[in-house]
DNA sequence: TTGTACGCGTTATCAG
DNA sequence: CTGATAACGCGTACAA
């Protein structure tokens, strides 16, 4: 930057500005410094500047499974959201270990990065620990899963509506005995879709003949398929808390020579890719990720005092294939 | 960091060696600096570190489209190599345009990253330009796609072999009659994919009906299929260069009553997670992408003078359904 | 509008 | 093994 300066005819401060203020420039000197700049081809040290105090610009992201679509997708939005507002996006993928996702953390207290998106329900660093309470001086929202911590905002769907939803149609379609496959027990997701598919099978006469806990893969659900099949009696319709195990669950009750949905209507939860592609394609909850991406996104870059509010998405049911009435037969 | 000597009793220089090189101090003194840091809850600062000029442990990763599960996976497999290397993975989606792209290399030249990984097959600014000339004073690779210039190392696999695989496998299976979907016309993918499967074919007195220009989606398959299906000849066995346009060719053809691999045999290439559950099961070519992205991020890493060589991993035909003999009818 | 001077937090160098 | 000091590149009072 001396170099340009020196090129330019002007001091250093100006070159500065001509870089992060220009319009406070003269056009003329501004030109002289551009073209200098050029000449040199000379580039800002973000470095410099962040350690100057403006922050790093960088957002970091944390999610369990970097190789997970749905979390791509996420992904997509928030290096969207950020892209437009100038920042980059740093990612940590941390295995659901905690140590990994402290490690990666740790970009924040270094400065590395100045703002904060939890893709994986936890807050790094145990509650009411310093390290915790110091990350939480920093921008920090989660986005799909909730964490414990009520400070930090939440982005996403409202789980327990969407399941009660789902619980609502299967009764308008006729049936009366239903099974769950939800989630693994840590996870808030799991705890806000079988609370509000029992919610809703109440409120509609459904009976819930019993639930079996997946781990939100479609091995799991193949696993659930073997177990639900072979209950005394034998549900209409399922509904789980994941389109990979709506998927596994389908692929085994196939191979065992149960019809879906002329046997038992399926029901999944996310609205993957694949999803639409799958045979029968499946009917399942949409989230909109790339919507709830760019939220984050923009929570975190736009963080004053006011702004730290959850935002509720709309979530969608679509109607495909897997699902239909019960057969008589 | 200087309350910190202070409150050890110590110079500053001590505390950063305490750092950097916890080796060189007596464990006296380290103690003392230890136990001071952890009152005061210090940190060291990444950007004061970076900028006096140890680089700043980031990696950039350039790729055309992060919700992409093909990208993701290789995402994952460089940030564990990136991980384990003490190092960060910052990415940019550049969405195929060339303006995206220069706007995240920018980071390495402002200083922060210190290496690049391209996974689009695209060096940012124009062959020649200063820009790139600069770009490329640091650590770059590409993976999975090569790039025109050749001084950047390629990590991948032999895609010309692999795709002679494929035309050898139709012709020892029985078949005469082919026919081929690529991809787009710019991409190194496409050319070597379609150069190889004609050599094979070629070899092996195997008939190339025609091929079709797609573009890696499942929708250019499901074109795709309009367009081969009505040809005066029907070639009985369809090789794409990607999963997502075999599977679009598939959901297509059974849509018009063509049942596959009955009537028509179908290979894929990636072996993305799906092509597993898709039914039929995919046969298609399995690329190591995890061990791709570790590779590539060990390149960079490692980079010294005597590094900057090329990787070709194996490929793998993987056999499933999707896939047999000719039918005579 | 432009210039001067200082400090941000580290580390390399050179002494001790 | 430890201490003192300069320099990295930038932003910002403050002065002109």
């Amino acid at each position: 930057m001396r170099q340009v300066a020196e090129r330019a005819g002007v001091a250093l401060a100006t070159v500065s500005r001509a870089f992060s203020a220009p319009t406070k420039l003269s056009p003329a000197t501004l030109r002289r410094i551009e073209q200098a700049s050029e000449d040199l081809d000379y580039t800002v040290n973000l470095n410099a500047r962040a350690l100057r105090g403006q922050g790093s610009g960088v957002i970091l992201v944390l999610l369990p499974d970097i190789g997970n679509p749905f979390f791509s997708l996420l992904l997509k939005g928030i290096e969207e959201g950020a892209r437009e507002a100038g920042q980059a996006v740093l990612i940590g993928d941390t295995a659901g270990e905690p140590a990994l996702r402290e490690r990666s953390a740790l970009q924040v207290q270094a400065r590395a990065a100045d703002a904060l998106i939890l893709l994986d329900g936890q807050v790094p660093f145990a509650a009411g620990s310093r390290g915790r309470a110091r990350l939480l001086r920093a921008p920090v929202v989660a986005v799909s899963e909730r964490v414990r911590d009520e400070v930090v905002p939440y982005v996403g769907i409202d789980n327990v509506a969407a399941a009660r939803d789902v619980a609502t149609l299967l009764a308008d379609a006729g049936h009366q005995h239903v099974a769950h496959i939800g989630g693994p027990d840590g996870s808030s997701l799991s705890a806000e879709r079988a609370e509000g598919f029992r919610a809703g099978a109440a409120a509609r006469g459904l009976s819930i003949l019993g639930t079996v806990v997946g781990r939100f893969t479609t091995e799991s659900g193949r696993k659930a398929a073997e177990a639900i099949l072979s209950w005394p009696q034998r549900p209409t319709a399922v509904f789980a808390a994941s389109d990979e195990m709506a998927m596994g669950f389908i692929a085994a009750a196939q191979a065992r020579g149960v019809s879906v949905p002329d046997e038992i209507a399926v029901v999944g939860f996310d609205d993957i890719a694949f999803s639409e592609l799958f045979a029968p394609a499946l009917t399942t909850v949409r989230q909109p990720r790339h919507a709830m991406g760019r939220a984050a996104a923009d929570l975190v870059v736009r963080w004053r005092a006011g702004s730290r509010r959850s935002v509720i998405l709309p979530h969608e049911v679509v109607m495909r294939d897997s699902f239909g009435p019960p057969r008589r037969r």
